[in-house]
RNA sequence: GUGGCGGUAGCUCAGAGGUAGAGUCCCGGAUUGUGAUUCCGGUCGUCGUGGGUUCGAAUCCCAUCCGCCACCCCA
């Protein structure tokens, strides 16, 4: 084992078995934000440091102590892991003028990197899938995030995810409530706990999300971002809980709902699971208005969101999409049947089945035996009497019945009728089960 | 990054100073060309790693790596 190399702390491999469910999670997000008119984006994994800081802000946590960054060896450059995917969004739409023709909608997926402490549904390599709007004000964006949110959980037969909403104001607004904040913690700084002194000059806003039991009486009586909002902030947020309630969505207003990441202003939300231990948020995000300008660009409003596809796919472990299986399996017997048998294979998949030819030998039993495990729904056996006449056998491994001989010129169709039989009996299963369940 | 718990066969786990085990999986066989079940046989481990204590360590001690839980933070 020692001598054996091992992947980094908090970075895991997908096996087969969790990779195919990966596959079907990818396919179903990517139609998912298709129907709403979003486009695929796909951006480096690595970037300028610079950007993370810019975008990001750099007294956070994320730009603080846990990005991946690290010099170019060859060039001197700093870059970092992106732990995120907004600014590398934000960043290719403005490097290649994505706004000239007006507002996008994009969505990406893909790993991204931050060095925490492992735990359950956080790790330091993990997925996301985030999708943006640029260009739009709102709040009909807004709500639509949410709502498609919902949506993708009814699809997946997830039931039990909450809505928490909040909305922060533009900056001019955040920092005058920062402001009442600053002067009310620390008018009260004899009550204030090691974290929240810590955070008190650098984030206060972090201190209203605090945990600790003795802090919660003062955080209460702390001044609310939400009194502090002007009549356009406000407006938006009504706006976008009307079109919720509207939708038949519902949502807590969680005024101490504070994202990690410094550009959110307006509109910020949470999808939280309890079933998630303290790794709850499966879905966050919000709005970001002023992003763009941030990075050097025109002007533009924006709203996005990013699913964690490891809490995600936790939340339905228990009814995981069937794999894809294997439909034939080709065994054979002697060096001309092998020759014979690796055609066969050939000319299967070239009309669409999925054939696994027998590699590496063995008796007869042996071959049958894999391909019972293989799960293919049919054997096609070319042995030493098959090669004889010109035949092969056909035999079922799932559905009752004999095998039978069938000349090498027409054996295709059969199996062809074959498959598309066992097809159809599990589309009437499949149904069974779901209008029994 | 802080604190707590854990790591024994590919997998699930038992063993708590005295010869490393069970189930499962995998492989071979049960009269020569046929799957499941059954029966028989077999492989598999530096007991996470490295040190220390001891006549003797999977077992006790230290360090370290990895995982899990909480904090911090977040998807």
């Amino acid at each position: 084992m020692s001598t054996i190399l091992q992947a980094l702390r908090g970075m895991n491999d997908i096996l087969p078995d969790e990779a195919e469910r990966w596959e079907a999670y990818e396919f179903v997000l990517a139609a998912w934000a298709k129907s709403y008119g979003y486009r695929p984006l796909r951006t480096p994994l690595v970037e300028p440091t610079a950007l993370f800081r810019r975008a990001i802000g750099e007294v956070t946590d994320i730009v603080e102590k846990e990005m991946y960054s690290f010099t170019d060896q060859l060039n001197g450059d700093h870059v970092s892991l992106r732990p995120e995917g907004t600014a590398s969004c934000v960043r290719a739409v403005l490097q290649h003028n994505l706004l000239y023709d007006g507002p996008k909608r994009l969505y990406y997926h893909g790993p991204m990197f931050r060095h925490e402490r492992p735990q359950k549904g956080r790790y330091r390599q993990f997925h996301q899938f985030g999708v943006e709007a640029l260009g739009w004000l709102g709040p009909d964006v807004d709500a639509e995030h949410i709502l498609m949110c919902a949506r993708l959980w009814e699809e997946l037969g997830i039931e039990d995810l909450r809505l928490e909403i909040n909305s922060l104001g533009s900056a001019e607004e955040r920092a005058q409530h920062r402001h009442a904040l600053l002067a009310y913690f620390e008018s009260h700084a004899g009550q204030l706990d090691q974290d929240a002194s810590r955070r008190l000059h650098s984030n206060p806003l972090r201190i209203l999300d605090s945990k600790n039991p003795d802090m919660q009486t003062l955080i209460r009586g702390a001044p609310m971002l939400i009194d502090h909002l002007g009549p356009d902030s406000k407006a938006h947020f009504d706006a976008v809980r009307g079109l919720l309630t509207e939708a038949g969505i519902q949502a807590t207003v969680n005024s101490r709902l504070v994202r990690g990441l410094d550009y959110y202003n307006r509109t910020v939300f949470e999808w939280v699971s309890d079933r998630l231990g303290a790794q709850g948020t499966v879905c966050a995000g919000g709005r970001y208005d002023g992003l763009i300008a941030q990075l050097g660009g025109k002007p533009a409003p924006a709203c996005g969101f990013a699913i964690g596809l490891e809490r995600l796919m936790a939340l339905v472990e228990d009814h995981p999409p069937a794999p894809t299986s294997t439909e034939v399996y080709v065994i054979h017997q002697g060096d001309e049947a092998a020759t014979v048998a690796f055609a066969v294979a050939d000319e299967m998949r070239r009309v669409g089945m999925s054939v696994i030819l027998n590699c590496g030998g063995g008796s007869l039993k042996t071959q049958m035996r894999r391909a019972d495990a293989s799960g293919a729904v049919l054997a096609v056996i070319v042995g030493e009497d098959e090669l004889r006449s010109g035949e092969v056998t056909l035999k079922p491994l799932r559905a009752q019945g004999e095998q039978w001989r069938t000349s090498r010129t027409d054996y295709i169709e059969q199996v062809a009728e074959l498959l598309l039989g066992q097809n159809e009996d599990e589309q009437l299963e499949d149904e069974n089960g779901r209008t029994g369940s």
